[in-house]
DNA sequence: CTGAAAGCGCTAACAA
DNA sequence: TTGTTAGCGCTTTCAG
């Protein structure tokens, strides 16, 4: 009767099957050669110790863990699960296991988090990077040896850090010339307010869009909200409300998207008769909504994906600028001709 | 100029400060005493070099990674997403980090997740285990000295396994109550086909509610479907193809609620003029929906908190049966009086 | 093909 | 208060 303590080790099972520890750990490691009778006397033994190799011995012996990191701002959002999930697909495909945090926002609980990452030793980390604070406990992490990758969204001074995007900008170029196409002139952006830069690409980009189409933007129409429910429920109502003369929405994320319809509802607007409504960010709620939102998908899945491969198989990538993944505009039912068409009378529209 | 390879050890530093790596050991560790002075010199040696104290040396020598395991079927369900998050909080408040990974509802998937995290030598795994399979994977994880809890679902065969779950059976019968109550009488239960026994609460609260309240179950109104978008889609659009009288459905997971609420507009039913919808399982887009969804809300962020409580602070917890955690009924507009209300005529129910 | 031995970076006695 | 030393479980020369 075997009373162990704790897990067996390479030590018990190689003295239960005779052999010496180095011949253990080749039969485990895969490394070396082994007789296929002394193999099979290893193999016997470990089951009945139910020994595992420790990845604790191996990782120090090696100076890897053969997992990588992970830090999100929230594992909720659907944004973020699903580009958990490209990680954990490829990091699977890899043999790497995944170590997962969320910073919620916070640039010091995420550089805590950074912090602990490193110690781990993982062979790298990629990290959706909160959009404030300066992004050093980023720098900080490179050097003292951490290999990162930024996904979705990639700091201003950080540039010797890779990083894979989706292309925003012609995802909110399309869907702003398909509102147009479809005659409205009076569109809202509801964005995020992000101290960081990067943030503003999308609102660049519906800026530089219209008036490229000879609209002239409107600065009443833009407004932005802190990435929270109250704060992007607060924006849209304010908006709706205060300007009547809207006839489309375009929400630069989920959450505004939501209280855009939200809001919609609450003010007894149909969509898209009387406001449309638009999107970045797919969501599955989305397509459950009546009518089912039109939005531009952004690609959580391969974005993730993409990132963990570029931090395990191309190493060497690095300045060759950010990876861009392309967007799609998934036009559902949210959309219409604005209100009041200026085909039937040109007399002022609001109500 | 330091041209490290790889990161700087305790060795180094110890160099650098000029001390005994036993010193550098106990100022990170904290360990021991040390002089103010000499813990000075340390850090600053060691912020000089970017020193990070290694996990997996101090790792092996105490015989544990710091770490808990977490293996749910799919990141990107809402709920599955809510659990990670609580077992995420309940781990950092206790100092450790997370190791995830998705199994996909495969049992033989979700084998191997587990012996990898065995490997890690993990402080202990918290599992939302595949209905399906044996559970031989999680029985020999414990025998190779892996600490396990259960959430969500506790499997059949594994009673030494502590488990947390979610009061199904209250939040079930308090659905068939509000429903009874509102006058329904045939009510479909769309459940999931699960060949493992735990499944079977939903259905099996249904029934006894049902029969208790003196309403005979209907089994054509009982149908079940695999977990999936598709599956669900096609038992919903059968049940509701096929039986017309009935004017309730009560789905037993936000899957299959969806796919009522898809079916019930392809249909042209208005909810709950016509139907009325009611789930299990509160997600975002439950109060987006036309109307709201009524719900019962399982406790998925407690959940996780609480097993990852159970695994790191109630370690001798054991055969006190399963944690169960209580359900909320959430009602919203989805439900209303059935569509022809026995108060008008008196005329046979019977189908 | 196999075994003995030397560490990987760290903590914990034990001495000083 | 501090340094020395002996491993934790594993991989990897280097001999045999």
């Amino acid at each position: 009767m075997t009373t162990e303590r704790g897990s067996a080790t390479i030590k018990d099972v190689a003295a239960a099957a005779g052999v010496g520890i180095a011949t253990v750990s080749r039969v485990f490691s895969g490394t070396g050669a082994v007789s296929d009778r002394t193999r099979e006397r290893v193999l016997a033994a470990a089951r009945e110790l139910d020994y595992r190799p420790s990845a604790l011995g191996r990782g120090l012996r090696l100076r890897r863990s053969g997992g990588i990191g992970l830090v999100v701002p929230d594992v909720t959002d659907p944004f973020c699960a699903g580009l958990v999930d490209g990680v954990l697909a490829c990091a699977r495909s890899l043999g790497e296991h995944l170590v997962l945090d969320a910073a919620h926002g916070d640039p010091a609980r995420e550089a805590e988090i950074v912090d602990r990452l490193v110690e781990q030793r993982l062979d790298g980390v990629i990290a959706l990077p909160a959009a404030t604070g300066s992004g050093e406990g980023w720098r900080a992490a490179v050097r003292s040896g951490a290999r990162v990758v930024f996904a979705d969204r990639a700091l201003p001074g950080l540039h010797e850090i890779p990083a894979v995007l989706a292309d925003d900008r012609s995802g909110v170029r399309a869907l702003v010339e398909y509102l147009v196409g479809l005659g409205h002139r009076r569109i809202a952006f509801l964005g995020a307010a992000a101290p960081g830069a990067a943030a503003g690409v999308r609102e660049r980009a519906f800026r530089d869009t219209l008036a490229e189409l000879g609209v002239t933007p409107d600065e009443g129409l833009i407004v932005s909200a802190r990435p929270a429910r109250d704060s992007a429920y607060a924006a849209a109502a304010g908006l709706l409300q205060r300007r009547t003369d809207v006839t489309a929405v375009l929400a630069a994320g989920h959450l505004l998207g939501e209280a855009a319809v939200l809001v919609a509802r609450e003010l007894d607007l149909r969509v898209p008769a009387d406001v449309s409504i638009a999107m970045v960010d797919d969501v599955p709620w989305a397509e459950l909504c009546d009518p089912p939102l039109t939005v531009v998908a952004r690609p959580a899945y391969d974005m993730g994906y993409r990132a963990c491969e570029m931090l395990l198989r191309d190493r060497p990538r690095r300045a060759a600028g950010p990876v861009l993944l392309p967007t799609e505009l998934v036009i559902r039912g949210s959309c219409g001709p604005p209100r009041s068409p200026r085909t039937a009378s040109s007399r002022a529209t609001g109500r």
